[in-house]
DNA sequence: ATTGAAGGATTGTTGAACAATCCTTACCCT
DNA sequence: AGGGTAAGGATTGTTCAACAATCCTTCAAT
């Protein structure tokens, strides 16, 4: 009888331990400049000379191009060769195809949600009283996030870990589209009540309206976005 | 009338030009590297010590990192840190989350067929017919990759550049439970008919039928390869 | 048998150096 | 004046060598 207990004991601690020590400088580079994108303080098309953030960071050129690497990857910079990297500008067709993945990603979450874990149908529930209670204080950012959560959650509920991880990609891709539009208000607010009945639908079961409600949304945004896109050129 | 014709021409160099000399050190050792692990005579669980391959293929330290870390993202390798990288071992879980993701977009690559572009659903049928000239000069690591390429071209009926890279990734992933297995003819050859009835019945614009047999057809593949994972423990 | 402490081996990170490429500027020619 | 060209500086690509940090093995001690 010790012995089962003993084992979830050991790895509950062996999960903790993972994310304790093992983070290397270039991940921790990363993390600094991938914040400095979401934020929107370095915008798309902005260039990173290698030397002048190894002097601001003081980091070594190696390991500076390791971190951009990282970054690379998740597409939020994009490395041409000789000539360096620069913040990912996304095209009409990145957006396009940004909404096509989630259409699929979130509607196949949202149609299986009747098998999906307790928790991640909570999480749901509680990326929508998150957004609601930003909104309430007026502090649109966090309305903001919220809402990605919100979305995060819906494709989370296909309980895939390879799932999750791209929606976290195209999820951040889609805030390089966000800081080129102004006033994140007008953006996400009308957004909470759908949300919200979006969250209701699928905790009564109501699948298949909850997912023609996500659709109209999906439209709804990128056609928001698509115009706002056009008129920034 | 000129001017479209030659901007259409320009646009062919441009492309072409891209692949031809932009290609790093780096990305030239990781193909090669990737080679060695999709043909299988890097086995999962082995480990690739820095100094060793860089003497073997004479490359700096650095750039052999930078090579690591691309195919880390691919997941082919894991990176642990201070302890090096690893050719990738599935777990169960893997397995059961690879097959969660194919049934996800493969299927919505062939529920959307009928919206599929042409030459799309020409590379459905070209793979079928590679695979069956390869079963009758009976090459049956080539069998494998036309299999490979099959449902790769299923999901990329989607016509998504995004989701054609996940499955990229995905089924570069199963390569890895592949060669855990032996005898590939075994294993490849039975689903050479079904992929025949699957590209007909989408010839045919039977979409609702193909999923049915495109469902049944990763049901068995991975019961078989989640039996065959058990007895090599 | 388990613990603890050297010791060697491997990885993490740095700085400097040189080659290759790009970009700007100034020049020359028509 | 305008367009092509060559030189120069600036930036990136790649390598090398060194040191610090960490891991793994061995061996001794309790």
């Amino acid at each position: 009888m010790t012995v089962p207990a003993q084992q979830r004991w050991l790895d509950g601690i062996a999960a903790a331990r993972h994310e304790l020590d093992r983070s290397s400088t270039a991940a921790r580079v990363a993390d600094l400049l991938r914040d400095e994108i979401t934020t929107g303080r370095l915008c798309p098309g902005d260039r990173l000379p290698e030397e002048d953030l190894c002097r601001a960071i003081k980091v070594s050129r190696n390991t500076m191009r390791e971190a951009f690497r990282l970054l690379v990857q998740e597409r939020l910079l994009v490395h041409e060769f000789n000539r360096g990297v620069f913040v990912r500008r996304l095209t009409g067709d990145d957006l396009a195809d940004l909404y096509r993945v989630r259409r699929i990603l979130e509607c196949e979450g949202v149609r299986g949600a009747r098998e999906a874990t307790p928790e991640a149908l909570a999480r749901v529930e509680a990326a929508v009283a998150d957004g609601e209670r930003a909104a309430e204080r007026e502090s649109w950012p966090d309305v903001g996030t919220a809402d990605i959560r919100f979305h995060q959650a819906l494709s989370a509920l296909c309980g895939s870990p390879r799932i999750d991880e791209m929606t976290r990609h195209i999820l951040a891709e889609l805030r390089l589209v966000f800081h080129e539009m102004g006033s994140p208000r007008e953006f996400h607010e009308p957004y909470l009540a759908r949300n919200r009945r979006m969250a209701d639908l699928l905790r009564a079961g109501e699948t298949e309206a909850a997912e023609r409600e996500l659709r109209s949304y999906l439209d709804d945004a990128e056609a928001q976005l698509t115009r706002a896109y056009r008129d920034a050129e």
